[in-house]
DNA sequence: ACCAGCGGGACACCCCGTTATT
DNA sequence: AATAACGGGGTGTCCCGCTGGT
């Protein structure tokens, strides 16, 4: 059900369609952006709209695969450019910077996100985010690896525990932001001195 | 707009629709269930349901607020206990215990609170949202608190900081839990180590 | 599925629902009524004649069998009237006559019996159609019993089996009807004639 | 607008097409299978589909004719060489036979006839229809002539009325056949009877 | 000529919430 | 307090025309 989006994928009705309920979604959430709203944004009849799709969810899916990977290469990036550093602090620097980044920057993928976990008893959906949280898991736990190797994090340390810790991390930040994104005590330089502690600690 | 929920109140027609929406969600997830599915499953006509209720979403709500406090409390009161007991560890196993299991809870608790976070553009349920957010995050520095007089939590711990952190951790589990419930690496023994540590540390 | 329409039912929206559905039918046939023409002709909201009717094949259906009690009333009256006439060939004719005219009038009948025989993959719908057929039946058989009593009929006839002959050609007069009403050779005159016959040499 | 499908056409798609969607047909009516499945099981494009046919329903009138000829063809067969028989009811009985077989016959004839039918406000379709009746009508007058010349019919018979008689029953036992085929008191001993005794009493 | 993809809009049905009524 | 009547918006499916390429 669930079409990978082709990254050569130019077709700019798609593009645009893409575009337009991405930005929908940012003005007035998942559950409001109605199909109507994105045929009057886009110009483009519903008969169009469902040959590029197959359901408004799978629209959103796709936006939330063209941002998931953007958001965890730029991550990834961020990690090995301080691991590369000569202040060892620098790369858990980055993750706590890149995690409290991450839950604010696009307010649409934690939108989608929540929206489709809203779903999750549909099993079409139920894929999306099974394969999202094995990809994303995936990735984290070879940066961790990668940081081992580096000696900057701990051998100790068990590198899928580490992950999903990570994991939930982050989704307790997304739903924070989400409910109240300003009454936090949690800032960057907090997540900073926890992960050392952690790390440390093991 | 949000009737708070009297606990006085012992109408069995509310009653029953209180406890037969939740076993639907239960059973199909609160965006499946419809209202007819409650209809056919109470006997109540729609009238009868919008005169208890001022709509699907404030249904919900209820069954959440009702939920919310007992949990709460069960929490409060595995601390509390613990806290009494010879063992200094025993309130922060108590804790990882509890983060654990209320994630886990098969209740339609993490169903609704998902689904009313998926509409939270809409005023009436940010605002649900936000006086549940606010009640738990006073009720967690209030044991914060109660746990540095009783000497078993460090005064350089900071109760809001902490009760956040803490909170943020409870979000992720809940995710964590809806999207993978059996594929994760992290435990409660694991959740204690993790405790233990940062506190110790600050 | 199938609500039997009750006759007691006086409800004015439901009978305007009815009888517009039915007027637009003879005008331009069951396909081409939409929801949209009813809604327009009635004044009706869609949601409004989703309240009374569960689909359109159902509308169609009600409307069916409000026709086919009506027909088969007053085509067994005509019978019983015929029978305590002295011209022992009245029931014949009356019985032919009636047969003449049941496919010619009442376009309406014809249409939707055919539209819903089009869709008797449906097994809602091939339900309302077998309970056609049996109630048809079942008075189709009573009647030549009656005949037989009032010795109009020979013993010899199998009412069954002649029962199943003559709705046969009721269904054939009304397809027949419905494709070319005006080029057929078959008369009411000619069919009592092809009665008789068939009675007589059983 | 209904192009007569030509004989010697032998265009691989095309014919594909036309097995494609008879199969559908037998398998889930008329109505039910949609352009989609036909897509779907001939492996044709859409516009591939619409470039031998100009729409569905020209595509279902298409397998219509391709039967009504073949039908039509062995019927006339198996009367004509009944009729150098010997035996001199030999040619009823094949008539018997014939219309008994035909309105069993579990090709997609019935189906798409009633579902042509069904749409007859549509000129197009009634145009189709109407040839249909006219070319049946005809070759049922022309072998009741021939049965005249032979002798096996009666000379005061009137092919027209015969023939229209025939025509009717036929449609007849298609409508009988498609809403119940097994609850029916008529086979086709019954049949050859009927037609015996109606013949001779002209 | 044959084919493929894009696009349009009509349609049925579902579903929530409101109003009139008793 | 409770019901029936009603309104109207939403989604996905479907048939089909159109353009451009081969």
């Amino acid at each position: 059900m669930m079409r990978i989006i082709d990254s050569n994928n130019t077709n700019p009705s798609l593009l645009l369609l893409l575009a337009a309920a991405e930005e929908l979604i940012r003005e007035k959430g998942c559950r409001a952006t109605t199909l109507q709203d994105i045929i009057n944004k886009t110009g483009l009849s519903k008969g169009a709209i469902y040959h590029y799709v197959s359901s408004k969810d799978e629209l959103f899916g796709l936006i939330l695969q063209s941002k998931v990977k953007a958001m965890n290469d730029s991550f990834q990036e961020a990690i090995a450019r301080a691991m590369k550093s000569n202040d060892s602090n620098a790369p858990f620097l980055a993750v706590a910077q890149g995690l409290h980044e991450s839950s604010k920057e696009s307010s649409a993928y934690n939108s989608i996100f929540i929206y489709l976990l809203s779903q999750k008893e549909n099993p079409a959906i139920a894929k999306i985010l099974a394969q999202l949280q094995q990809y994303s898991r995936e990735t984290t736990i070879q940066w961790i690896k990668s940081g081992q190797q580096e000696k900057a994090i701990p051998h100790s340390v068990d590198p899928a525990k580490m992950a999903d810790l990570f994991l939930i991390f982050t989704y307790g930040l997304r739903v924070q932001n989400l409910i109240a994104p300003t009454s936090t005590a949690i800032d960057s330089a907090y997540l900073y001195h926890m992960i050392m502690t952690t790390l440390k600690q093991q």
